[in-house]
DNA sequence: ACCTTACTTTCCAAAGC
DNA sequence: GCTTTAAAAAGTAAGGT
């Protein structure tokens, strides 16, 4: 009984840096993203919007770029090879191969009952909840290491994950670790 | 060794000066805010503790006394909202917010959420209403939490609305624009409420 | 009253103030 | 700590019709 494997996640958003291991010249390669956006004074890097896959890349002189929005790490990968096939026409000397780290994914779920979140904040270990300033309980795990937000609802968000899996079993514990206490 | 002796000296009078700073910047917040001696007290321990566990580090004066504040009417059940405790001090709604789960994690302090039961008294009195309508109101508070109809809703608001439903519910009826004046939520607020509360509850009066 | 927009919270990387 | 990006959750707020 008391299946938590039947929690279903959705993966909602994707953050992932690459190092492309040369540095770039903003000003150069600027002009290959069309619609860019760049105010040193404000942020060090270019800001540029693809619309497919719906992403948007940070990109510095360093040559390390952040890529956020996408849905799937294909997605993300897919956005970042697009930005980065652009600015190499503009400079032949960008490597092919470079690397690309997953930094954080954010996930939803829904728990399918309702929570009293008064209750869960008396018994669950590490919350913080503060109704006049948010409507959701956060809730850290040690292991996996992410946060989760949980809401009366039963919907729940699980963010701070490096992969799938464990913005999966992050959602899993804390569903056990609810149901443990009584709490579900 | 006399050297060190000095410096000493003006260590230790620089963390009075810094105390004394501290204490009368408490005294400030709390008189604009109206607090009884016994919360300045209270606020006043906080703020001890926070100074000799070494958690002023990289924080303002104001912010640690603002949030060392909003702890103590908390803890005291006289709570006062962190837009409250913003206006008097001179440091943001935010910067308090961010303090105080600083200081309550680091002091092993746990308070629970706040209850909306706990702005009862303060939003009656400033609206003039009877003990009576605020025993309803309370009535109706506690009926409201059983049923896990205040999760994730802001106290405030819960507040408001129960008042404004036991002052229709007793003849004491105010309009939704004073009470939510009163309390610092908009009427939408105080109409949301009402709706899931008089749909919920079992008031014993169609209102 | 409705609708839309927007801000609150959590996470993370990037370069630099 | 801040700046910029993205996304979900749900409550609250503000402006326009």
């Amino acid at each position: 009984m008391t299946d938590v494997t039947d929690v279903k996640i959705k993966v909602e958003n994707i953050v992932a840096s690459a190092t492309l291991g040369k540095s770039l010249e903003l000003p150069k390669v600027a002009p290959a993203l069309e619609g860019v956006e760049y105010n040193v004074e404000q942020f060090p890097g270019l800001v540029y919007k693809l619309k497919e896959p719906k992403t948007a890349a940070l990109i510095f002189g360093s040559g390390k770029l952040v890529c956020t929005g996408a849905k799937s790490i294909e997605n993300s990968i897919k956005a970042i090879h697009i930005a980065v096939d652009k600015m190499r026409s503009l400079d032949p000397d960008i490597p092919h191969e470079f690397e690309i780290k997953i930094q954080n994914i954010v996930a939803s779920a829904n728990l399918m009952s309702t929570l009293n979140l008064e209750a869960v904040a008396m018994d669950l270990e590490n919350t913080e909840y503060e109704p006049e300033q948010f409507p959701g309980l956060v809730y850290r795990l040690g292991e996996p290491k992410v946060v989760l937000l949980l809401f009366g609802s039963g919907k729940v968000v699980c963010t701070g994950a490096k992969s799938k899996e464990d913005a999966q079993l992050g959602v899993e514990k804390t569903k056990e670790r609810l149901i443990e206490l009584d709490l579900i | 060794r006399l050297r060190k002796w000095q410096r000493k000296i003006r260590i230790s009078g620089a963390t009075e000066r810094n105390l004394a700073f501290a204490l009368s910047e408490l005294d400030r917040d709390s008189s604009r805010l109206g607090l009884p001696r016994s919360v300045r007290e209270a606020a006043s321990v906080v703020y001890r503790n926070a100074v000799e566990n070494k958690l002023i580090r990289g924080r303002s004066i104001e912010g640690v006394v603002a949030a060392s504040l909003y702890a103590a009417c908390r803890r005291c059940n006289v709570p006062r909202t962190l837009d409250e405790i913003a206006e008097v001090s001179r440091v943001t709604k935010k910067e308090v917010g961010r303090t105080y789960r600083f200081l309550t994690r680091e002091l092993n302090i746990k308070l629970p959420p706040t209850s909306p039961v706990d702005y009862v008294p303060r939003f009656a009195s400033e609206l003039g209403l009877s003990g009576e309508v605020q025993s309803k109101a309370i009535d109706i508070i506690e009926q409201a939490m059983a049923k896990g109809l205040t999760s994730g809703r802001g106290p405030t608001g819960v507040a408001a609305a129960a008042l404004y439903i036991a002052s229709v519910l007793l003849g004491e009826r105010k309009t939704q624009r004073d009470v939510a004046d009163i309390a610092g939520v908009t009427e939408v607020t105080i109409r949301n409420r009402y709706k899931e509360l008089t749909e919920q509850l079992d008031m014993g009066v169609t209102l």
